[in-house]
This record gives C-alpha cells, sequence and structure tokens, in this order.
RNA sequence: GGCGGCGUAGCUCAGUCGGUUAGAGCGCUGCACUCAUAAUGCAGAGGUCGGUGGUUCGAGCCCACCCGCCGCUACCA
C-alpha cells in the first residue's frame, strides 16, 4: 500500500448485534477505528468500500423478542433503526451498511452454505442439546443455570461455573433451569450439519504465520486456536435465522447459525451496495482481486470468527458456486481486534446494565469531541477504562487547548485584520521550518494509521498541531502588525496554511469539525460530507434501509494543501465546546 | 485447572532486534505572553520500570519463581 496506484481497499467492521443498544464499549473496537481508516484512503485516494450492517438472527435477538413478548423481526427492526442512527450521528462513512434479514444476504448465504455441503466440509453429527420447555427453541450453555455438580454453588451457568471456575456441560448441572423463565430444559439428541474446521488447520496456520504485520494479540491467540480445532455446528434448532438449504433441515425447526451468516455479510454487503449503486459487478474487484486489500475491524471477543471460521469458510468455498463463478474471493489481509474498554473499574456489560450507550453520549456531546476520546483513550492494545471526567479532561486541556485554540487564534487573528488569506510576502526560515514540519507530518500519520496505530496517528496529528502553536507564540503576529502589516501577512499566511493542511490531516478522526473548518476557511467545497440513509427496494415490495454517503464528491489529497491567497474568510467561531468538569 | 495478557512519573499510557543520562500527553512549580474558549510558549520538579533470583560485558525489555489485576477457554456475542 505504499505505490502511487489506487487500491481497492475494503474496510470490514464487525456487526453490531441487533439485540440492544449499542454502548462505546461496541464502537470504540470496531467503529471508530474502521472510520478512520477508510476516510484516511479516501483522502488519499484509494477507491474504499466499507461494508457492514446489524446482526439480527440468533438466540440473543430471539431471548429479548421473548421477554418483550414480541416478534424476533420486531427487536431487529426497533435496534436496526437506532444503532444506524448512533452510526450516523458517529460519522461511521460506511458505503452501506446494511441489515441480515435482506433476501440479498439470505441469498448468498444459502450459496455458500449449500457450497461448503457440496464440497463435502459440512457434515452431520448428532450431539445432545438442550431446549426450552416453553418455548421448543435450543438454549444456549450461558441461559442455563443450576448447581454445580463439582463444588454446590447454585447459580451455576451451563458452560462453567463462576463459583469454583470449573468447566461445566449443562446436562450435569443438578436442578437445571433456564434463566429466561426458570422452567427446567429438555435434553435430547439433534442433528446439525458442522463444519469441518480440523481440515483446514494445515491450510490456515501457515497463513496465521505469513501475517507478520498483524497485532500479536489477534496472530498469537488465532495460533493458540488453530492446533485445536473441533468441528463446529452451523445450524441452530431455532425459527429465527436464514434457512438451511440442505433437506432434513426444515425451517420450523433448524436455521443457520448465526455466526454463519454474520460474516458473510461482508460479502452480500459489498454485493448489495454494488447493486444499490447500479454496478452490480462492481463488487468483484474488492472480492477477486489480488490487488485489493481487506482489512477487519472489531473487539477482541471477535477475533476466533474473523481469522479462522470466516476464512475457513472462504476456502472451502473455493472457487464457489453462484456467487463466486470460478473465482475465489479474497481473504482477510488485517484483521485489526481492539481490547474492551471498561466504564470506571468495571466490565462494560450490555446485560448487567454496565455501560455508556452511543445515543446518550451523543445526545449530550458532539461526535468529534467523543470520536477523539474513543481513539486517544481507546484500548488499542489493552483494556482502557473510559470516565466521564477523563473525557472533559480530554476534551478541554488537548483537543480544545491544542488544536481547537490553534484554530481559533489563527482565524481571529486574520479575520479580524484582513478578512481573508493574506498574501504572504518572502519567507523567512522559521516561516518555511513550519510548513514542512506541517507537510512532514502526513507521512508517519499516514504510516501509523495504515498499521493501525490510531492512538500513535493522532498523537502524532496533535505534536504538529502543537509546532504551529509553538510558531504562531514566537512570530507573535497580534504584535508585529503594530509596526509591520506586511510581515504579519506573511506570518496569519503561513499560520492559515499550516491550520489548512492540519485540517486535512485531522479529518479522518474528526471529520465533523475539519468540515466546519473547511467552511471558516472560505472553501465552498466539501471535505466531509454529512452521511444520508436510503431505502432499498427488493422482490415483492421488501424494503430496507442503508447508511450510506456520496464520498464521490469530497475533496481527495493526503498533503498540505493549496490555499489561495485572497480567499475570503468567514467569520470564526470555535471548533469544540468547553465543557464544565464533572 | 489450561492458555494468554497486564503491572513503567500524581493520572492515562509509549517503549520496535536487550545497548549511551527511561519517553509522551495531562496534572504540578516557576517564568514569558496576553492574539486566542485563562486557551499558548519556555524552563523545571517528579520514576530503585510490581517483587525476588538468574542469563549477559550490559535487561524495563530474555529465563524462573512469587504478589496483584484481567481476559479467553469456542453452539453468548
Amino acid at each position: 500500500m505504499t505505490d502511487n496506484q489506487p487500491k481497492r481497499i475494503l474496510v470490514a467492521p464487525a456487526w453490531p448485534y441487533a439485540s440492544g443498544p449499542r454502548h462505546l464499549g461496541h464502537v470504540v473496537g470496531f467503529a471508530v477505528p474502521a472510520d478512520i481508516f477508510a476516510r484516511y484512503h479516501r483522502l488519499k485516494g484509494n477507491d474504499v468500500l466499507m461494508v457492514s450492517g446489524t446482526d439480527e438472527h440468533g438466540t440473543p435477538t430471539m431471548v429479548v423478542a421473548d421477554k418483550e413478548g414480541v416478534s424476533p423481526r420486531e427487536i431487529a427492526d426497533r435496534y436496526n433503526a437506532s444503532i444506524r442512527e448512533d452510526l450516523r450521528d458517529l460519522g461511521i462513512s460506511y458505503d452501506c451498511f446494511t441489515r441480515t434479514t435482506t433476501q440479498n444476504h439470505a441469498r448468498v448465504t444459502q450459496d455458500i452454505f449449500r457450497t461448503l455441503y457440496d464440497n463435502g466440509w459440512l457434515i452431520e453429527q448428532t450431539a445432545l442439546g438442550a431446549f426450552s420447555a416453553t418455548t421448543g427453541n435450543t438454549l444456549p450453555d450461558r441461559y442455563i443455570e443450576g448447581t454445580c455438580p463439582i463444588c454446590g454453588y447454585p447459580q451455576a451457568r451451563g458452560d462453567q461455573c463462576d463459583n469454583c471456575g470449573n468447566q461445566l456441560d449443562p446436562v450435569d448441572l443438578i436442578n437445571p433451569r433456564s434463566i429466561i423463565d426458570g422452567t427446567t430444559p429438555e435434553f435430547r439428541e439433534t442433528k446439525h450439519l458442522f463444519l469441518n474446521l480440523p481440515a483446514f488447520a494445515d491450510r490456515l496456520r501457515p497463513w496465521l504465520e505469513s501475517k507478520t504485520h498483524w497485532r500479536p494479540n489477534v496472530r498469537n491467540f488465532s495460533l493458540a486456536l488453530v492446533d485445536e480445532l473441533k468441528p463446529r455446528a452451523m445450524t441452530r434448532d431455532i425459527d429465527w435465522g436464514i434457512p438451511v438449504p440442505v433437506e432434513g433441515y426444515p425451517p420450523e425447526t433448524k436455521r443457520i447459525y448465526v455466526w454463519f451468516d454474520a460474516v458473510i455479510g461482508y460479502l452480500s454487503a459489498a454485493i448489495e451496495c454494488a447493486a444499490n449503486r447500479g454496478e452490480p459487478k462492481s463488487w468483484r474487484e474488492w472480492w477477486q482481486n489480488d490487488d485489493a486489500h481487506h482489512s477487519y475491524f472489531m473487539g477482541k471477543d471477535n477475533i476466533v470468527f474473523h481469522t479462522i471460521i470466516w476464512p475457513a469458510m472462504l476456502l472451502g468455498y473455493d472457487i464457489g458456486g453462484e456467487i463466486g463463478a470460478g473465482k475465489p474471493l479474497r481473504q482477510p489481509d488485517d484483521v485489526v481486534a481492539s481490547e474492551f474498554l471498561r466504564l470506571g473499574d468495571e466490565q462494560f456489560s450490555a446485560s448487567r446494565g454496565v455501560g455508556v450507550n452511543v445515543r446518550d453520549v451523543l445526545e449530550r456531546y458532539d461526535p468529534d469531541p467523543v470520536r477523539y476520546y474513543l481513539t486517544a483513550a481507546g484500548p488499542e492494545t489493552q483494556d482502557s477504562s473510559f470516565t466521564w471526567a477523563e473525557f472533559i479532561r480530554r476534551n478541554n486541556d488537548e483537543l480544545l487547548a491544542n488544536w481547537g485554540n490553534l484554530v481559533n487564534r489563527t482565524l481571529t487573528n486574520a479575520y479580524r485584520n484582513f478578512g481573508e488569506v493574506p498574501a504572504p510576502g518572502e519567507l523567512t526560515e522559521p516561516d518555511q521550518a513550519v510548513l514542512d514540519a506541517v507537510a512532514a507530518a502526513f507521512g508517519p500519520v499516514g504510516r501509523l494509521i495504515e498499521q493501525s496505530r490510531f492512538k500513535a496517528a493522532l498523537a502524532e496529528a496533535m505534536s504538529a498541531s502543537t509546532a504551529v502553536n509553538q510558531y504562531i507564540s514566537e512570530q507573535a503576529p497580534w504584535s508585529v502588525i503594530k509596526a509591520d502589516r506586511a510581515r504579519a501577512a506573511t506570518i496569519l499566511n503561513v499560520a492559515l496554511r499550516c491550520v489548512d493542511g492540519l485540517k486535512v490531516l485531522f479529518t479522518p478522526f474528526l471529520p465533523f469539525s475539519s468540515q466546519k473548518l473547511h467552511e471558516l476557511m472560505g472553501y465552498d467545497d466539501v471535505l466531509s460530507g454529512p452521511l444520508e440513509f436510503r431505502e432499498v427496494e427488493e422482490e415483492e415490495g421488501a424494503r430496507h434501509t442503508v447508511l450510506t454517503g456520496d464520498y464521490s464528491g469530497w475533496r481527495r489529497g493526503w498533503g498540505p494543501t493549496d490555499l489561495p491567497a485572497g480567499q475570503r474568510l468567514r467569520e470564526p467561531e470555535p471548533l469544540f465546546k468547553k465543557l464544565d468538569p464533572v
């Protein structure tokens, strides 16, 4: 990715589960890093395709639906709508943020499932499963509670006893009960189709070993798994999900495992996006192109699905059925997993009500301070804690004090004294040095973004901002102008050009304030525009709404700008609000 | 239990293949400036790099053990 040829970059952020509102711990992992990466590559001139959507099938959606006495579809609809609004308001620039309940997604999923079955990678096995006595649905191990057969702890979970730490089988629990409604689960034999993961181990291992540029946590974790692979069931005893395209698996009782279809979303959403644009074959430029690059973004809990299961599915699908049409599909080039965000010293947990919902934050604060915080203080290499006090402090003492203040003092000086970008005279050595410093920041910041080192990239951009603050303090145009207006014009011209360059440097991280600054600088075009919802129609009147944007009209160019002297400035206003300490 | 991670300045964290006086941001102290949302700039104080013992000419980085915290352990994502 270091040459100058435009590249096809697939940005693949994990699919948020449509079973409830998403909190900061979710978006810090998949949304914000992916968006920084996507926006950077767009600025650089690459062909970015960022696709994802809400993950709507599976047990968690059903559990929520059962609790509320509504259909799973109703839950999925509700949270698809709220999650895509959260993501729009955070400025996550998806080319297509769709959902897994589309006809397109079902078609692609079934093609892959059927092809894996025909190729012999899905094998039928029977296992003892737990079922809810009231609904007849599968009861995942975690939803069963009982007395631990080892230590006698009365609230052991089906998979593990929280008291003695032993791993359990729900069948062995004394007095088992469903945590959903308290009834005793039924255990009976059930057949499923298992993906033969061990059969791929010898191809996955060297592939993983070759990924030396991955974050160590992702690579090491995956390599540890690859030697102990067991076949994994890809069907479930539920009636909410994509029907199994194999005989003997009626949709009334059996559906495809939610994770099987969720990872396929990266492919099906690319196909949908192409169709929505009226170029139905264009997705192949990303998926069947040796020069393309695929980067996946997620929390660490999703690693196994992206480094083992999805690659195995792609290997098994090989040159494909209907979708592949004779050519293999591209494997992940990078899998970027974040660690976990804690709330103070507690783990975020949707089920225990510990967390800060994206919506709650965005109702009180602008998106860029939130993005700044999640990038600067996010759990990039180890778990980190969110606190409101830290959020306020980062906003006031870093974002506003350094970058916001630089913009404000520069624009205020220039606007008040000249009303436009003043024409420069001859440049002094310090003038050239600060311009060079800003220009020189693009290389490292870009490289760090490409390496998924977003924290360091943002710090690098901030230090470039510091350099310009230093320059202005040393040159003191407010003082110079009293005796030498021409020299003050030169200083402010240089400062404005620096700010204009920094604006681009900050755009991937802070798209909203960068666009606002773009306008204050007197530009009329779009650096980073609004995202939008579009309705998509499928067969028989089925409709859904996708989050997208018209990125083709956004300004390109990863480097210093060519700010024209004489360009009228607009009346300055602060980019960021000072927040009251909590 | 097994596997893995973490413990570096008051706070949050960087420290790539072990190599000169251990870094950053914020906070703190002093000075300067006063264009700017009291925001900026300069200077400075502050760490026996969790503990113990090893390997090495040399260890924050490697090894062993110990203490503390955490995650994963796959039909919950």
